[in-house]
DNA sequence: CTGAAAGCGCTAACAC
DNA sequence: GTGTTAGCGCTTTCAG
């Protein structure tokens, strides 16, 4: 048997193993510093022997860096946020970083500063979709770089907040966009189920629906709110299909997730058949919706793109704490278009568009 | 201005504005510690002038707990793992533990061992699909509780692994009374399409759907894999439903995420209604299985059942390293009927079923 | 109940 | 390139 008991094995251990100080040990497992190969050959041998690993908590103890990444999340039923969990944490482990995760549906926003900090945490992601202020204001304070994840700060709390960064997909544009495409596709009664109604996303996908509509001199005909989640969701599609009540002829739903408890409301409840009677578009792109049952058009919020600039916002900030304070980066997305919308392509010619000239396409 | 500068303070600085000694703070921060009540009351006052908490990895340095437990996952797109996640994360923060994650989707197991060992973590839980055995047997080696959530040990390196602990749901149960179902219901030409061949949940669930299929003199008409992935669940099933060949009745899918798939195939490619054409049962149970595009009929896994029991077995081994090592813990689930089983009544009675004695219902 | 002193495992200066 | 020394912030004997 080989003995099974607790295996404190310290550099100090290895050191004696290696016949070498301790900070040559110290210095073989410290990226870039100076170790002759022949000492450091030694200290790795005599390591594995051991089974030795570095404490991380006693180097982060002296160095002052944890290489500790605080992530808060809250709502992990919509897809989007195990997704971008999952790239989050291995970007960050590419790095060298490791996450020490919060989930914040109960917890209120002090108790959960005061665990944070106390790991020390070099960093801190918030992908709440609540209490983003106050919880970014106290870390501020302990001066550790916060990086809002897909939001941006509340007007609420705008004292010394500057140094916040957040990195977001293009939210306003994407409204913008949905209204556009909705307006040309023929839609005239353009409702629109509201997320979390604090919320940046919700305020500025609305924002940009709001102005999409404008520039054709549309409007928002019904508007109810499902606050980001399933049952709220189904709710609010009830409220905005009334029976004996004219409907909606689409609806642009503040997130993906919501969209699928309204198509599935509107077709089992309610009977209706999209995109012929309703049209439905979504937002966030999660995997779902390119799923049969759903074929959801929807804005596509660029993960990838969004976790690479979280990450690098970070590094900066962990390198120059001035430097890149209070940045904000915006992420450009895209209209993905499936089959939940219908095109309705005579009223495109007759009314809505001003007609274009037609380009013959010449074959060669 | 408050300045802004780098807040270090330590419990030195907090005893010197308190006029109290290190150890009063020190002891102030200890849950039953002894402190009289008035020097309490002074640490806490000065603490909170100086925005103080306790550095936790000087804490761990020294206790040799980090209250910190390793979490490792690897496919988050089957949200019963989110959910896990968010239950697990949210129990283990009301014992005071908090959640360092490791996802792993490509890194291999020794780097990933060498990872959270330096970390010095508590415990494991591992939830992560692969891997499971060279990794649980490093982390078992290095002395620290590890327990198996949703799977068990594999037989390859049943060396010195009784130490590692399992929490799971019956999937042996499961299987079986879904064969039950499905034989009971009238099905024929019954199919089972399978999860990761080498892991214990498909190991299991599929042996208990064979058992139980036997019990009825029947057995699996047609199999095919899909490795608990969307994307090959749907190759398995356009095998399955090979054109000009007969089809099976009914499929048993080993999870609900692959289920989804299979289902959006049937319907959408192959044209097929459920559960008119063809019948469909999953395993797990989450969210979206009761959402009104599937009402999945699937067999429950309890998830807050599981939740706890892995917190309570990570405590006892916390407390008592001996005690609890090596338990096995198996939580019982159930059949959740919806409707993507066809329930083909006369057939029951004509031909599967030992023709029960009928009894008469008594109304008093 | 309280304070003084020692030390957890490591890295960062500093000399050599 | 290497060893010696000091000390990160905390808890924990041990006296008192």
């Amino acid at each position: 048997m080989i003995e099974g008991m607790k295996n404190n094995i310290t550099s100090i251990d290895v050191a004696r193993l290696a016949q070498v100080s301790q900070s040559a040990v110290s210095r073989t497992f410290t990226p870039g510093a100076s170790v002759a190969e022949a000492t450091r050959a030694k200290v790795l041998e005599a390591a594995l022997r051991l089974n030795y690993r570095p404490n991380a908590h006693a180097r982060s103890l002296i160095t002052g860096k944890s290489r500790i990444i605080g992530l808060v999340l809250s709502y992990l039923e919509n897809l989007f946020y195990p997704a971008a969990l999952q790239r989050l944490s291995e970007r960050l482990q590419k790095d060298g970083y490791h996450v020490l995760l919060f989930i914040n549906q109960t917890s209120n926003a002090d108790d959960l500063v005061t665990e944070i900090l106390q790991y020390h945490v070099d960093g801190i992601i918030l992908a709440a979709t609540t209490l983003s202020s106050d919880l970014a204001r106290s870390c501020a304070d302990a001066n550790i770089p916060v990086v809002l994840f897909n939001r941006v700060m509340g007007n609420s709390g705008s004292n010394n907040l500057q140094s916040v960064s957040s990195v977001r997909s293009d939210n306003l544009a994407g409204g913008k966009e949905i209204a556009n495409f909705l307006v040309k596709s023929g839609h005239k009664r353009i409702a629109y189920i509201a997320g979390n109604e604090e919320s940046s996303t919700n305020l500025e996908r609305e924002r940009g629906f709001r102005e999409g509509l404008a520039d054709h001199g549309a409007h928002i005909w019904g508007r109810a709110t499902g606050n980001y989640e399933f049952a709220q969701a189904r709710l609010a599609t009830l409220e905005l299909f009334k029976p004996g009540h004219e409907h909606p002829d689409a609806i642009f739903v503040a997130s993906d997730h919501m969209a699928f408890s309204v198509m599935d409301t509107l077709r089992y409840e309610l009977g209706l058949r999209i995109p012929e009677d309703v049209s439905v578009v979504g937002f966030d792109n999660v995997p779902q919706a390119e799923w049969g049952a759903y074929e959801l058009t929807t804005f596509n919020q660029p993960l990838d793109e969004m976790v690479e600039a979280t990450a690098s916002l970070l590094q900066e900030r962990l390198s120059d704490q001035e430097k890149s304070a209070g940045k904000s980066i915006v992420i450009a997305g895209n209209l993905i278009v499936r089959k939940s919308v219908k095109i309705i392509l005579e009223k495109i010619d007759q009314k809505v568009l001003v007609k274009p000239k037609l380009k013959p396409k010449v074959k060669t």
